[in-house]
DNA sequence: CCGACAACCTGTGAGC
DNA sequence: TGCTCACAGGTTGTCG
């Protein structure tokens, strides 16, 4: 479900909800979500600590207790929230962190369990975060800085925006997306773009990004935030999921071509290489 | 190094 | 109504 703009939202909500409080025990129905961890070590090494902060980094949730570090990726299905607990949790209900008197939990749904919840040294948690690239929102990327780090990649664009060492954040959804605003050609190999089209996704990323962002997220099927809202950026996708409409900018028809096992929308008419 | 593909899972919607 | 198939916001590993 959910790329850097959901993500953060998720981040922002579960924040004042959770911050301070103390977890007083976990379970899981899904051992393999929890790495090298059982359920009873997760349990035991959770118990007792209080939740210093909640933020993210690329798609990750990183929830910071007071002697480790639970990083939790949501992959397609996944979504945290706070709600009473329940004697018999819903079966899609996969992961539970139970808060202070134990009336409250923060829930871990995830329909697909593609989802991972992980809890690391500090140490460790630094060492896995660090394989990712850029954070959209907060560093300054230049056409230039983007052309040198494409420099050796063959493969279309569409797809390295996707690699997460690259940019952190950007999924499928803002890929498409991303390309449109830039008026790239998905298709175009990655190493070919030229100064005029690094700079224009140096903009198009963040842009894209942040508006995402502010309207919440999108919400395609059932994603919704912690508090429940669901976003509304698909109201503006621009080429996502819009196959044989027109286009917004010239009237052309926006194409589906599969890359990398993944679906791309393009226009075929104003996305053209160079 | 690269691309293609399978795998990990469950749910949904379209088509017959 | 019920069946089958394609497809889904992500990532990782294997193979040629």
């Amino acid at each position: 479900m959910p790329e850097l703009p959901e993500v953060e939202t998720a981040v922002r909500e579960l924040r004042p909800l959770v911050v301070g409080r103390v977890i007083r025990g976990a379970w899981s129905t899904v051992p393999r979500q929890l790495g090298r961890l059982t359920i009873r070590q997760l349990a035991s090494r959770v118990r007792g600590q209080r939740i210093g902060s909640v933020t993210r980094r690329g798609k990750y949730i990183v929830i910071e207790l007071e002697r480790g570090i639970v990083l939790v990726h949501l992959r397609m299905t996944g979504r945290l929230f706070v709600s009473p607990t329940e004697a018999k949790p819903h079966v899609h209900l996969r992961a539970g962190f139970v808060l202070d008197d134990g009336h409250e939990t923060l829930y871990f749904k995830d329909p697909r369990t593609l989802g991972t919840i992980g809890y690391y040294s500090s140490g460790e948690a630094i060492d896995s975060l660090n394989v990712l690239g850029w954070e959209p929102l907060e560093e300054s990327v230049t056409g230039a800085m983007l052309r040198d780090a494409l420099r050796k990649r063959t493969q279309a664009i569409k797809p390295v925006l996707l690699d997460q060492s690259l940019w952190a954040g950007i999924g499928n959804i803002y890929a498409s997306e991303v390309c449109w605003v830039a008026q790239i050609d998905p298709r175009t190999p990655a190493n070919r773009l030229s100064a005029a089209q690094c700079d224009r996704l140096c903009q198009a990323v963040p842009e894209v990004l942040s508006l995402a962002l502010e309207r919440g997220g999108s919400s395609l099927r059932d994603f919704m935030s912690p508090e429940g809202n669901y976003g509304a950026y698909q109201k503006e996708f621009r080429v996502y999921d819009r196959v044989d409409e027109h286009c917004d900018r010239c009237g052309g028809v926006i194409k589906r071509i599969v890359q990398a096992q993944r679906s791309t929308y393009f226009c075929g008419t104003c996305q053209k290489r160079r």
